[in-house]
DNA sequence: CGATACGCTTACGTCAACGTAAAGTATCAT
DNA sequence: ATGATACTTTACGTTGACGTAAGCGTATCG
């Protein structure tokens, strides 16, 4: 009983995605879910796709990089080149993560100083407005 | 001769910013530069704000959120809850890019595993096309 | 047979933070 | 006076990833 596909609604159940977000995919082509009269049926390819596309959204890859990635990992007759394709742009785009981490625990450590310094500023500014009366 | 204000291109030259940019934080109420005539001039004090609103900006505060901060460091009647207010937002940002932080360093050990897969895959390919002949 | 639910397509709307083009003004040097 | 510069305003365009509404088909339940 446990069918070959699912529908689109079963599919955003799953992943938590909207409909909206399966057909802009579709029209986007990252998934290719086959027809039923009009309804789509997505297979379990498409949820396998759909897995790899979330975490490339994860990793911060725009759905056309993520496109491209994809359109790699199916039948290549130059697999070898686009697998280093791929590769490079996996490096760069963790390249760009680890700077853009890098950055963040920056202004993380800055915003902390400031929230110090904003809790020591609250604390004298108690310490005075009781003498302020009402 | 230094004088107090800055046109327009001296402060794009000193903060690395477009003039598009600085008409813009001023339609946004984030500057206040003086006129002369038509044009802007730029005092210390936004030279200041500019500087937070920046540093904002690489916290990760939206536009709307620095301009909220910065209109508390300004005169503020109630100036303890305005700074408690601004010491309650600056505490979620900060959670925020924790988090963001701890999503980030997963996303780059998956992301790392994933890399090393490729690696590995490559080189397999490699040992295989030599006998592919050209 | 009608209401309700689910799905479809088409297409305009949204958000942020500017970019960019068009057209006008003011100042300076030639 | 005439460009060349620097500045101005107004206002539409851009990007990405969808949201949302209109209008229509189909199927199921009661």
């Amino acid at each position: 009983m446990t069918e070959e596909t699912k529908s689109i609604r079963e599919m955003c159940d799953e992943f938590e995605v909207t409909p909206r977000t399966l057909r802009f995919y579709e029209a986007k082509e990252l998934l290719f879910p086959i027809r039923e009269g009009q309804k789509r049926l997505f297979t379990k390819r498409d949820a396998a796709r759909l897995k790899l596309i979330l975490r490339g959204k994860r990793f911060g890859f725009s759905l056309e990089q993520i496109r491209q990635l994809l359109a790699m990992y199916q039948r290549g007759p130059q697999q070898l080149s686009q697998m280093t394709k791929t590769y490079e742009i996996a490096l760069e785009r963790l390249a760009d993560m680890e700077s853009q981490r890098d950055e963040l625990t920056e202004a993380i450590d800055e915003l902390k100083v400031q929230i110090d310094w904003g809790e020591q500023t609250i604390k004298e500014l108690q310490a005075q407005m009781p003498e302020d009366s009402s």
